[in-house]
DNA sequence: TCCCCGATTAACT
DNA sequence: GTTAATCGGGGAG
């Protein structure tokens, strides 16, 4: 096994959000359990881009956002939903990733606990229930994916490029020019929606 | 302080 | 296809 690297994320959050595709986020659990899942789906988020958290400055909510890379940053949204973001490039930058799906690979059982399913698609498919599955609340805003023992990303087998797609990110109204939403699988990836700006 | 609305999901019709 | 759930962030006043 081989974890991710400080020098991996200090990139562009469009360069890591694509070369994130098939790496394995990975935790242990405090009773010892290990969950596993490879990442299949990504979207990089920016300084200068209206769509992210960073777009406005620092914040107490996102100041992790500006922190050094290789870190989670863990935000609450719509009163009951967390979703992970891996925080990337230059301190002081404002950018990260967020993680949108995974397919499940170990520790399948304590993720359908966590869920409250037993559908294996369902267990990691969108950002929120990624999230959920992994057990990672606001209490893991911040924590050090490099050095940590809680939560970590390792090397995955190789990605053919062939096989990644890319498209607008998902949900947002802003900024949806920007095709920095990647993934690799269908099947194990967030269900699309109708734009954002046609709803509410 | 007030007020709108979100990087979503599940449960509807 | 539509919508309720649910609450904190942050812009407006």
């Amino acid at each position: 096994m081989t974890r991710l690297s400080r020098a991996f994320f200090t990139r562009s959050s469009t360069a890591v959000a694509l070369d994130l595709l098939g790496q394995v986020l990975a935790r242990r659990l405090v009773d010892g359990t290990a969950l596993r899942a490879r990442i299949v789906e990504t979207e990089a988020y920016d300084r200068d881009d209206p769509a992210s958290h960073s777009f406005r400055g620092m914040t107490a909510r996102n100041a992790v956002m500006f922190g050094p890379a290789g870190h989670l940053y863990v935000y609450f949204t719509y009163g009951m939903h967390h979703c992970m973001n891996v925080v990337t490039d230059r301190v002081g930058h404002g950018s990260a990733v967020l993680l949108r799906a995974a397919e499940p690979l170990a520790g399948i059982e304590a993720m359908g606990r966590a869920r409250g399913t037993d559908r294996v698609r369902d267990l990691c498919r969108g950002p929120a229930r990624l999230a959920q599955a992994f057990g990672v609340d606001r209490s893991f805003d911040g924590v050090d994916l490099v050095r940590g023992n809680d939560v970590w990303i390792e090397r995955g087998p190789r990605v053919d490029p062939v096989d990644v797609r890319t498209g607008p990110r998902v949900g947002i109204r802003v900024g949806v020019d920007r095709p920095w939403r990647f993934w690799l699988d269908e099947r194990w990836v967030s269900a699309s929606r109708p734009p954002a700006s046609a709803r509410r």
